[in-house]
Parts: C-alpha cells; structure tokens; sequence
DNA sequence: CTATAAACTGACTAATCAGTCAGTAATGTA
DNA sequence: TACATTACTGACTGATTAGTCAGTTTATAG
C-alpha cells in the first residue's frame, strides 16, 4: 500500500507548515498520517531523507502543473502568460506547498543534490525564456536574470495574494503583474 | 560586557546559516561564542527568544541600512532608486544575514508579533511608495502589491548577484534589475 | 488449508538537548 | 582591606526524540 506513504507526507507537509522544523517529530508525523512509528522508517531512512523528498516532490508537481496546456505552437509571450497564470494558480490552491517550497527552498536542511534534481524540471521554462531573449522586443538582459526576476516576480504576487486572500480580484492581479513584468523587459 | 550578547548572535547567525536550525544546539552557539550555556540565557531567556531577537534585531539593521543616504528633496523615483542600492549591497555585504532573513521570514519559527515590529521599520519604503503612486508616472495598481513587487524583484536581483558572485558586474546589474523594475511600474 | 513472504506495529533505547543552579570570578564601593 | 553586587561558569538533569527490532498481521502462492 503505498497510500501510507502520500498519507506520510501530506502529514508531515502539514505539521511543518503550522509548527515548524523543529517542533515536529515523527512521532507526530506518524500519528497525524494514521501510522506507527516504525512505518514511516520503512518508506523514509531518516527524518532528513523525509524531507529531502517531501521537498523534490513537491517541486516536481509543481513544475508538472506549469507546462499544463502550454500551447508549443503560441507566441513566446503567450506561452510565458499561460505559465504565469499555472503557476500562481496552482500556488494559490496548494498554500501549505507553495509555503513549504518557500521555507527550505534557500535552507541548508534541503540537501544541494536534491536543489539540483528539482530545478531540472524547470528546463522547459529556461528554454522558454532564452527563446524570448532571442527576440527582438525583449530588453538585453542576461538570461539567468530573467530567470531570476520572472520567478521573484511571481514569488512576490503569489505572496500578495495570498495575504489579501478574497479581498482582491485574483485573476486581474495576476494579469497586471504579468503584464509590469512584460512591460519591464519589453524593449519598447 | 554587552560584547557577548553580540558574540552569541554572530555565533548564532553564522551555525544557523550554515548547518540549519535543528542542527544548531544552544551548546554549539555558546561554544562558537566563546561563552558558557548558561551565559547564553542570561542574555536570552529561550532559544526561541534568541532566533526571534536576531530576526528583528538584523531585518532593523537593514531597515536602517536602506534608508541611509536617502535625499528626501530628491525625485521619488530617485529615492527609491537609492534604497535599491542601498538594499542590494546591504544584502551583498551580508550574505549570511540576508540568508537567515530569508530562511525565516516566512517561516513558523518567527513569532508573528515579531515580524510586524520588524515590518514598521520599512514604513518609509511604504510611504515613498504611496507618493509614487499618486504621482501620474506610475501605473494603476494597488499599493500592496507594488510594494510586493518592489520587493521581489529586490530579493531575485540579489539572490541572482549572489549566485553569481565575481562573474558578472554588480552596479550594472543592480542598475538593470532596477531599469526592468521601473519600467514596468510606467504609466508610458 | 498451509507455507512463505511482505507489510506493519509500537514498546523500547541510546543519544541529545534546552534550560538550571550552586558555586566562582570580576567589579565596584567605602 | 572587607564587603556587596553583578557577571559568568559548566556540570548536571528531566524531557524529548530519531531510529530499532522482535513480534504480529495481512497478502500471496501452491
């Protein structure tokens, strides 16, 4: 039955997000995951391997919900939106994800290896963002800072939203950061 | 001797950013200190305390840092240019700080009382922001979210400098990041 | 129905750690 | 000098925790 194991991991997903790192046991996790102890041993070696795949599936799913529906024949433009608006989405219906990618994404408890494996996912969004590099309407501008500014971008208007929950217009929000961002790297 | 108190938070910062929080005993911090354990909570009455004080005591650095230098009869457009450097190279000078406020910043870690008295000391980005947007220049868009972005483009700017140290010019790319940031924020 | 294997259990343990406190050193005072 | 106050020490402890393992249940096969 591997059901225990994605019952072990949403448990420990939502204990870490509502207490924290360190104040969760396995104990805790076990018990919150309907599982003794020893269960969770037999799926994870340790805490720390818990964790390190918590955390790499987590992005993975991510990265997987935002080439959903890209459209390979569109503008640059176009695909960049429609990745946009995936991603804010899926950020806004998976909170306790998004917050956990959030918390150890830059801390030494996520292992350097697995930082690496999870970003390779996100080749397809690089491939994008190079092509638009190439064109003529985008500003010049390293491609690794593109990279870094269109994720801080994004990072900040989920962050938002997620603060003014019901009080703003989703969709309109994601759509006027979209569109600073594009004016900001348009050449014109 | 207010000098250990300081010790023990250098030493705290720096085991933190470098073996995480769970891995960082109070015995370890003291010993890094150069004090005994029971110094440390002469100084800080739990350990929780002592992450708390370093999170508000270092994002008040920061605070203090930006706002440096700032000429309030300058142009706002060029104030908040000003504090975008000063941010940047705040945060390129103090890698290990600048990590640990992004580790913990929106963790559970951090009391939340914790984080709105740090959050007041930004209260003059928060102002100079609100007169931009009335000024004619700037686009149509809520105040909290442009603050967001303000920020967020802030964060990848230097998160992307740090990756890549050395290898790329620094003012050019503060001075690019900051470009993209406020064209995009441009009425026209 | 029986035998074998695989999945699971939870009481247990060795180790670790936050925090204490009785005692010592340093500093100030008269 | 003696006395008082404050700063500091580090061995110690009660509590907690990651991880184990001998035994039990469940699934599979002949």
């Amino acid at each position: 039955m591997t059901d225990k194991r994605q019952r072990i991991l949403a448990a420990a997903l939502q204990l870490f997000c509502q207490n924290g790192f360190q104040n969760t046991s396995t104990a805790a996790i076990s018990k919150q995951a309907g599982v003794a102890t020893g269960t969770l041993f037999l799926y994870f070696k340790s805490k720390d391997e818990l964790i390190n795949s918590l955390y790499k599936e987590t992005k993975n799913a991510f990265a997987g919900y935002v080439q959903q529906g890209i459209n390979a024949e569109a503008t640059v433009k176009t695909q960049l939106l429609q990745s946009w608006r995936n991603a804010a989405n899926w950020a806004l219906e998976h909170v306790n994800h998004f917050r956990f990618l959030a918390m150890f994404g830059n801390s030494p408890f996520i292992a350097s290896l697995t930082k690496e494996e999870a970003a390779n996912e996100f080749i397809f969004l690089q491939d994008l963002i190079a092509k638009a590099v190439t064109e003529e309407w985008v500003t010049t501008i390293d491609l690794d800072l593109f990279l870094a500014l269109f994720s801080g971008q994004l990072h900040a208007t989920v962050s938002y939203l997620n603060q003014h929950a019901g009080r703003v217009d989703k969709d309109s929000a994601i759509q006027q950061a979209f569109d600073v961002f594009i004016k900001g790297i348009s050449r014109h």
